[in-house]
DNA sequence: TTTT
DNA sequence: TTTT
């Protein structure tokens, strides 16, 4: 049965992408991105919560993603759940949870980087959005 | 800086919720959620995945999924991510990524029951949502 | 600037889709969704409410809303909101608003049919996702 | 049968909210919001396009758009489709279709201001999230 | 005009 | 009527 798993994140880059090539010329890219929100404890206190979400981008959106982002940037992120499994270095299963992205978009905040990059370019990069296509594979038959 | 935490998934639950009932009264459920999609591999065979979702409800929430919520039941979830580490067994760090729910729905589906539920009851129940109400804390102040 | 204009709806269609053959050989498909929630008056009564929104579709995504859904049946709508003007009657303009359909996936909802279709077509029907191709305007250059 | 009516936006103000208190103390507050996007055009131009949204925000909610949202603004919304209708000035009845605002969040853009504010204040401002209380009418019975 |  |  046809379900929906979707994620949507607004949060900051908490360092710049990393993109791999595979073989076959695919890439891809991670990076992570932190949400913060706050509550109040018992006492009153207003406590801010820091929520980090590991990242990846494929193809076209990891190009992008390595190109247009920067550690500290935020950034809208619109994907999918993913968990894997892996083995650590005892040779023990274990599993992480991913957002496999479909789109990012650049908010308003500006990159932390080395001053360098021109005013314009980063003013023009800040808004894009980048949308991945679908796997062709989506269709239902 | 305040993000956007949000993951929205419609699926059916592995097995019926399990409720605990912590110190100071405070309830908390627990189930799994599969997604199912599908693609098309390179030898153009369709391919269906399932990935699981672990979760949890709070309170009034979780005592709304133990009562009306089945294994095989499909239903929307919206909640955020929540990332915990616990230890294991051999005293290592894990980490479990989790949906922490703000509101459950029920979607047409038909539970997967023993059959002594009466008719109306399932239908009844069948179309509900359940809203958490968003902790008292999330005022900006 | 990019933007994010996104609407998630779960409903039923008040009617059967009526799909249209643009010339160019453009399909575009139009039907209703009712989504219904709930709320207690001041008198404490249990009042529906219930929002009527109009859904269209285009190109494959309309052919499969055509061939798949009917009226009755329970569905979930991804798209993004978009109003536009017309000319009425008496040639004043007027405003409408509709969801553009990015995604259509059937739930558990029977469709109301004439009886006459096997149950495991229904069945097989009634859990694909229809994902529709994003332009191929999106991306940023 | 219950169902989602969800309606996620990122964009920008188009003025500054307007609150009106009602009889009985309650307040209401709405404001324009653009959303951007981009597609290519036959020839191959980039070609953009704004969808203006009408948004309302309900008692809190009401207040803090007045206190801390200002025209030009880049803002994340959540909320719901809701269709009224109304008379206009020809006596005849109309439509509108707005988003009833459940949670607004200020992203990273600069409020277009007359430069009094400080910018410590501004800062603070600029990422707080408001959510909406849900009114205490959703729970199921 | 839907669904429960 | 916004933003880039």
């Amino acid at each position: 049965m046809a379900g929906i798993n979707k994620v949507i994140l607004i949060g900051n880059l908490g360092k710049d992408p990393e993109i791999r090539h595979l073989e076959g010329g695919v890439s891809v890219a991670n990076f992570t991105l932190a949400t913060n929100d706050y509550y109040k404890d018992k006492q009153g206190n207003r406590v801010e919560r820091t929520e980090w979400h590991n990242i990846t981008a494929w193809r076209g959106l990891a190009e992008m993603a390595e190109k247009f982002l920067k550690k500290g940037q935020q950034v809208y992120v619109e994907g999918k759940l993913r968990t894997r499994q892996y083995q650590d270095k005892d040779n023990q299963t274990r599993y992480i949870t991913e957002i496999v992205a479909d789109e990012l978009t650049m908010l308003g905040g500006r990159p932390q980087g080395d001053g360098t990059t021109p005013a314009a370019e980063q003013s023009a990069a800040a808004t894009v959005t980048f949308r991945q296509e679908p796997e062709l594979d989506q269709l239902p038959f």
